[in-house]
DNA sequence: ATGGTTTTTACTGCGTC
DNA sequence: GACGCGGTAAAAACCAT
């Protein structure tokens, strides 16, 4: 309602300073947009003028030009009638991004009257009680497409906390928009969605990040990332591989100022645990920590377990156990 | 809910700098 | 004495059923 006052006094201040313009844009000088009047540096006098046609700014007294080159903010084009000023007037009400849709939806109003405030006829209620559930309708889209864009601002926000590239972004905003599709959201928060999403698209990229990791930038619990996470890659048959520890060993490895033959060699390692099927039922963190320590003591690229327990967020005692297991699968498979 | 497996926590002892 | 490391037992977390 408010909106549509603002919209005529704006389009009626719009429309008095275009019969402004014309009227005066015969005579040779053009003298308009008066509200902006301010001394002028040469002659004193209070009759700073800006011209918006020529985009100068003058002084109408000693015709000093003040400022040249500005932006005309006026119409690009030309009325020669009122009717026509109407026609060709295509502005509405000022946008604002305190509302959803910057105020462009419409409302209905809910009173049964018409524009001069007459009640209507029963036949004309029955329309408009039509009207304002389609409208409704409408609008609950409009909700999703909010919803989409806070959710859209989330993942962004998180991925670049965790220093995920742009396609993982990508990923995860069609995870997400599936998600709403299939009316997963209800009973679900956002914010919980949005995050669950953004950690299958790390997942699916190839470039994973820990559960513990994407909560510590997520506003959500953890408890409830691993539900929603579970229950969007259930419903929308998302295929997601357990995540392979190698894919932890690049960053850790970078994390700890690690050399490259380090990191070959705890890929390596990793690949041997692989073929000797020690890796079954292990966390890849765990495991990835662990390749990552036992290559360090290889290659005299020292690291000490609790420096790579922090980047890992894995346990000391983790580590020990698994890169034991480590290099007994190497020592195995040298000595048959 | 339960039981089995894995991980974590907390503590201890040993060796080295 | 602090630190790195190894080991252990019990608690906690996780997962499939």
């Amino acid at each position: 309602m408010t909106g549509s006052v603002r919209r005529f006094t704006t389009d009626n201040a719009r429309v008095r300073k275009q019969a402004n313009d014309q009227s005066e844009r015969d005579s040779e000088r053009t003298k308009h947009e008066q509200d902006e009047t301010l001394t002028c540096p040469e002659c004193g006098s209070e009759s700073l003028v800006s011209d918006s046609e020529h985009g100068e700014t003058v002084c109408d007294d000693c015709g000093l030009v003040v400022e040249e080159d500005e932006i005309d903010r006026g119409p690009e084009w030309r009325a020669f009638n009122s009717s026509e000023k109407d026609q060709k007037s295509r502005v509405g009400a000022p946008t604002t991004n305190m509302m959803h849709d910057k105020g462009l939806s419409t409302n209905i109003g809910w009173q049964n009257k018409d524009a001069y405030g007459r009640s209507l006829s029963s036949r004309q209620r029955e329309k408009m009680q039509r009207l304002r559930t389609w409208n409704e309708r409408f609008r609950t889209r409009d909700s999703k497409e909010r919803n989409l864009k806070q959710a859209l601002g989330e993942i962004d926000r998180m991925a670049s906390a965790l220093g995920l590239p742009d396609n993982v972004r990508e990923t995860a905003s069609v995870i997400y928009r599936r998600a709403l599709n299939d009316d997963l959201l209800p009973g679900r928060s956002i914010e919980g969605v949005a995050t669950s999403s953004l950690y299958a698209a790390a997942r699916m990229a190839g470039t994973p990040r820990s559960l513990d990791e994407i909560t510590n930038v997520s506003r959500v619990e953890k408890d409830e990332i691993a539900r929603t996470y579970r229950y969007v890659v259930r419903e929308l048959k998302l295929e997601i591989q357990p995540a392979d520890p190698e894919q932890y060993v690049p960053r850790f490895a970078s994390d700890l100022g690690l050399a490259d033959e380090t990191e070959r060699r705890a890929r390596q390692l990793l690949k041997t645990a692989k073929k000797q099927g020690v890796h079954s039922g292990k966390s890849p963190v765990g495991l990835a920590a662990a390749a990552v320590y036992a290559a360090s003591l290889l290659t005299n690229d020292k690291v000490t377990q609790n420096e790579v327990s922090e980047v890992a967020n894995i346990s000391e005692v983790t580590i020990r156990n698994r890169y034991h297991e480590l290099l007994e699968a190497e020592e195995q498979i040298q000595t048959p």
